[in-house]
DNA sequence: CGACTTTCTCCTTTCACAGGACAAAGGGCG
DNA sequence: CGCCCTTTGTCCTGTGAAAGGAGAAAGTCG
């Protein structure tokens, strides 16, 4: 089955999907409201829209006063592919063209098994939200990893947590499986562009978005646009030196951000601490799971453990630090936290929030929310679908 | 006398101008090569350019095997002033159409003496320049202050450094007296902008512009663009924690770059050096100018003075330091370092290159060159030139 | 049932633009 | 010097984009 052949032929097309993905059904008047366009020009567009299929026009408004309005929507069964490959675990979810959510799997998973096995965990998904019966095919996918991307050709180059994954051609290969257009990303960025669309930075313009997962990343969003940098890196600050002197980290320097906070790092502190008798509670999780994760060191935390409060205090101040840089150099409008450590909260955004309020200039830091992603893991799967909702709905 | 009273009337105008502006004169079919229009329409345009007087047809080109063309200018007689105000000193400038500078004046100044007593200072230079027959007029002026600007107002906001200038209106006040248009940005910015135009940066899309003066500051540029953030002060890196537990910085922080090193700091560890005895160089110039500054420490090292050297390498790490973590961050095609100290040339460059390479990965820093600007104290008047040209090219 | 609103369609006019024909102005060559 | 070629610039016409008004369609309200 073939499936969404067309794409907007002019930029008021363009517009006119956007309109419609981001504000749901509307009337022609009401689009003309939104789109500066004169009515006749306006209904002309609309009729080619029609045409083409992108847009169907089911049933009429309730009347306001006047003639009840035909409401115009996109065709309801366009249906998008958002993947967020994390380090340990993958998302797949479905999306309707508006980017909800209509089904959504998540299952363990290395990134370090290589593209080919990632692939079919991931193909095995897709299909498995098919079968259910929420789509009948994916006239678009969006996918994310976690390293740098060559975004034009949607190759990852040298991503230190991916060996395998250097040059593979994870769009042209999705692609090709899914029969359908991919557009590959990197995953902060893809949180980043969720958080956007339907999360706590919709309408910011310019905002940074930090995940904290197994490693630390942050987008970084300038005038509404995700920057990717000069080679597809920026945004990797988990490297950035948080402690001078600190300890060692994987990619041969000391100190860096991430060989002191991150998911991974909180799993080993919190078992050396554990091990050395620091925490009853961390140790009682240990001796009941085999190993620590970020999220025992979260349940401890809520259960009052001191010992797991102080490693997130410390994590958050690390971060905090380096973040307080970000927001003196970029000053941004908006710093948003997620990730996997979110389940960390309130005692991780406060430290942070003690760190970039004390460190930066008070201009930067006056009006400057700093909050938690609102989405969660639908953050990343949501951006996917934006990602290639934008690249489809832009003219061809 | 009135002067450049008209604007262009549409975007195609306005290109014309531009390329007019960056490329010098050219004929219609040359135009056309770059314009994406039709002969027809071009035709339209050029001539309705020249009716409004904002560029001339002066002579014929020879010939190149046909027919001799026309050269299109930009009206020789348009003037632009440019402004860069420094902690210490003044710079001002006229440049004709083409940016090009064609008299320049160099005051000391100290910018707490406040707007009105600077604003006398710069309007009596500007007068000079107009006097010595470069200028009959401005038509259009643009000022760099060193602190954050409410760009859209042209008003400074909050600056550490110039007490008295905060929220004075000298977009109003300085086209008030000038009888033009003006605008009005941050210092660091309008260098970025300069070396962008025509210096190190031509044709780069994302770079840094590290200003090292009195201060330090950042001059962002994504996508063509300067960044200026959410409140006008973005790029202000001189306080970003350089040194955990460092020196007492007047912010009211400890270990900012700036109080680590800049202009200012580095003058002042030179004198402490010097009266200490720890060098005999920096004390022969300390007993012959009475007070040290970075240009002596610059000569100092020049004449291979060890702890002239010693100092100049220190801050250039933690200059490198901090520059490290902003590559990670931003990952620009280009870092660009100015400002006064660049006297302080390659031993700067060096220490900031070793901390660079060594601390961000290397797909950021694999093709990343780290260089002097290359327009010195012109960088910022022809940036500010730049920027209400910019202003004044566009559609109105 | 008539007055008024709101929504949508159709028609005419205006404008932007492309592209070809053509004029202007030169060079090179026999 | 005449002829042919190239380059540059101008003019004209056709086409499509778009605005804006008239009016039809479909409703509400008194």
């Amino acid at each position: 089955m073939r499936r969404m052949t067309a794409r907007p032929a002019n930029a008021h097309q363009a517009r006119l999907l956007t309109l419609l993905r981001d504000g749901g059904p509307n009337s022609r008047a009401q689009l003309g409201d939104q789109v500066d366009l004169s009515r006749s020009k306006l209904a002309v567009e609309v009729d080619r829209l029609l045409e083409t299929g992108l847009v169907v026009a089911d049933g009429l408004a309730a009347s306001r006063g006047g003639r009840r309005s035909h409401n115009i929507r996109l065709a309801p069964g366009l249906r998008f592919l958002g993947v967020d490959i994390g380090a340990t675990s993958v998302d797949v979810a479905v999306t309707n063209a508006e980017l909800e959510i209509l089904g959504h799997l998540n299952q363990p998973m290395d990134v370090r098994e290589g593209p080919v096995a990632v692939f079919e965990q991931v193909l095995s998904m897709a299909a498995k939200l098919r079968a259910s019966g929420l789509a009948e095919g994916f006239d678009g996918a969006g996918i994310g990893v976690p390293g740098p991307v060559r975004f034009p050709e949607g190759v990852p180059v040298a991503p230190p947590i991916m060996p395998g994954w250097d040059g593979f051609p994870v769009r042209e290969a999705l692609s090709q499986e899914l029969g359908c257009p991919v557009m590959v990303d990197n995953d902060v960025n893809l949180m980043a562009m969720g958080e956007q669309h339907a999360g706590v930075a919709r309408s910011v313009d310019d905002f940074l978005c930090v995940k904290i997962g197994t490693g630390i990343g942050c987008g970084i969003v300038v005038g509404g646009q995700v920057h990717r940098g000069a080679t597809g890196s920026a945004g990797d600050i988990g490297h950035i030196q948080a402690v001078p002197d600190g300890r060692p980290c994987a990619c041969g320097n000391r100190g860096c951000l991430e060989a002191h906070f991150s998911g991974a790092a909180l799993a080993r502190d919190a078992q050396e601490a554990a091990q050395q008798g620091q925490s009853e509670e961390l140790a009682g999780r240990l001796a009941a799971h085999g190993t620590l994760t970020a999220s025992d060191v979260a349940a401890a935390a809520v259960a009052g453990d001191a010992t797991a409060l102080g490693l997130i205090r410390e994590g958050g101040n690390h971060t905090g630090q380096v973040i307080a840089g970000l927001v003196s150099f970029f000053n941004p409008g908006l710093v948003v936290i997620g990730g996997g450590v979110t389940g960390l909260g309130h005692t991780l955004l406060a430290a942070i929030r003690t760190q970039v309020y004390r460190q930066s200039l008070p201009l930067a830091t006056g009006n400057l929310p700093i909050v938690l992603g609102e989405l969660g893991p639908s953050a990343g799967v949501i951006g996917a679908a934006r990602l290639i909702s934008d690249h489809l709905f832009s003219p061809a």
